[in-house]
DNA sequence: CGCTTCGTGTTAATCGTTTAAATCGATTGT
DNA sequence: ACAATCGATTTAAACGATTAACACGAAGCG
């Protein structure tokens, strides 16, 4: 592990000084097809590569994006990932990923630690209902999945109230007459958006809301499984679901399947968020379902045109459309 | 989008130099009750963050980790990247994650913009065959999933050879009399094991190799769709299948189920890589799987142990044992 | 009293780049 | 013939931290 070699050392040996070195190095300057070629070959036989920190600390600049989200490992996440990574790399940006576990508080050293590498920009998918930490850093910052409410922020979120909504109208259209839900935390705005999607399709079509038929869980497969149990212990039984989350959807499924329930035809299922196995599994499930590669890509997208125009422009939000796609465990 | 604070300014401010601001920041000298409070009230007052970028160049570390893969969405990746990244944090490590798209190219350019960055350590799950390019480089290095052949590497592994050979074992030892296999490209050394690990059951049990039982695809659902339809094409048809990798076991299991065939009776199937969905589909799948999670870890820790010697010890393979999870796909 | 020791702080060089300003021949124009 | 211009290259000052070496007054000691 011996020392790299610096520009320096490139000078040296091709007998110029740093700043000729340089100017090949970035096409910054004419310099003559001489000691340019001279150069190269000093570089090439020395595997000579440059040292961006140093660069980075002169330019005051680090092409360094950083990502700040829960758990990788959650589903929903890797297709968006795969589009922001995708959207940066286009540009000449790197990623750096940090994981909060859900947990405000390393999401808050992970702020700092963040911040002093310098990062250009940051994309966050909020920890908890905690956001303090970020409101007077002057990175540019874009938010998404789980958001702030404070339209003082860049967001890409999706249309949660909607996607409910649509998913409820959707089952009461197919004349189920108690609908459940598995709704998210109220702390979120996520599971508070789409908990309000359904209690509004149930009201604008003159149903009732029935707090029997909600069952408020964290976004887990245990919980879901769990809290479809605590639904179909209901008296009368409701004879739909939605689940609102894709945790929720495979712990509900899981459970509906290991007590012998027959879908659709003891209880009509709509789940959350696509997946390859939807389709395989008996029935195939219907979902209501977000184009998450592209919005990685726009969240991409959205950071760099930050980075680039400094932060001067004002606070933007896109909304994504969910679409529905029907499939045979609920009418159709 | 204001100047950040620097360490003279909190200096200044202070009336102190910035040796003694570094020496309260880092713990690294006695300083005065008096003083230290002060300094610290400054940096709290201007919200300074030190820049690691200063840091790191005259230190000479950067606490920076590269990742190299083929790509994130790949549900193989997330429950690894997630054990890696808790190793690494645990360590005070982060990650800069980089996507290959299988493409060796973007690979060698990937590798160049990391070194430039002065990553201490980098993992690798290779793109394809083509590994020259990491030959020289004098950064400790992993290399996961696919590996290079030569032992001059350190490699986290799975035991590609015995997954195939154990999952083929078992479905010859329930009495399937024609199994059949879907394997990886044979220029990757996953690809290559596994084949001959299925082959090596086969023999030692006193069966032919019947090469109309072998299809040899890309790892895609599409092509395991495929490769199911032709191998269920041949006559007599195979009474057992072994996917050797997650997508074509998507995409296999999808073409039986359209194409209506009964599992286990029609054929047995033995899947690779567990997931939440693989007992939820009808009939739950019998699987060969591995700890992602824990051979996360085993990366990072792998790799942070290199960092920590500089690189002194001799190379070293982990090779995780593969586990057989039978459900009701095939006999049992 | 003179000498060492100790606790606090400061000075200034350094890490490896970039780049404005300066330098230095050679060429050009009049 | 002489100033002006031009192209190629060098000089040297940043960028924002760390840290060895040093400075200085107070305290301890025989």
């Amino acid at each position: 592990m011996k020392k790299k070699p610096t520009m320096q050392d490139v000078a040296a040996i091709a007998g110029v000084s740093t700043a000729t070195v340089s100017n090949v190095i970035n096409n910054t300057k004419n310099v003559s097809e001489g000691t340019k070629r001279k150069i190269l070959e000093v570089i090439e036989s020395l595997d000579y590569i440059p040292n961006n920190l140093a660069k980075s600390l002169k330019m005051r600049d680090t092409k360094l994006i950083g990502l700040l989200i829960s758990d990788i490992a959650n589903p929903f996440f890797p297709p968006v990932v795969r589009g922001i990574e995708d959207s940066l790399a286009e540009n000449g940006y790197n990623l750096i990923l940090c994981e909060t576990n859900s947990d405000s508080n390393l999401e808050r050293e992970n702020l700092r630690v963040l911040l002093s590498r310098r990062i250009e920009g940051l994309m966050v998918s909020l920890a908890g209902s905690e956001e303090s930490h970020f409101e007077n850093i002057d990175t540019p910052l874009v938010f998404f999945n789980r958001v702030p409410v404070s339209d003082q922020y860049n967001k890409v979120q999706v249309k949660n109230f909607k996607a409910a909504y649509v998913g409820t109208t959707h089952l009461i259209g197919h004349d189920y007459k108690r609908v459940a839900i598995l709704a998210g935390p109220q702390h979120l705005n996520v599971g508070r958006d789409r908990l309000f999607g359904y209690k509004e399709a149930l009201l604008e079509s003159g149903r009732e809301v029935d707090s029997n038929y909600i069952s408020i869980r964290e976004f887990t497969v245990a919980e879901g499984y769990q809290g479809m149990k605590e639904l179909m212990n209901q008296d009368p039984k409701p004879d739909a679901v939605f689940t609102s989350n894709n945790a929720l959807t495979l712990g509900a499924f899981q459970f509906l399947k290991d007590a012998g329930y027959r879908i659709p035809q003891d209880i009509a299922f709509l789940g959350y968020d696509d997946t390859q196995w939807a389709t395989i599994v008996d029935p195939p499930i219907s979902v209501v379902r977000y184009p998450m590669y592209e919005m990685g890509q726009a969240i991409g997208a959205m950071i760099i045109g930050l980075v680039r125009s400094r932060g001067q422009e004002p606070s933007r939000t896109i909304a994504f459309e969910p679409e529905l796609v029907v499939r045979k465990s609920c009418g159709c």
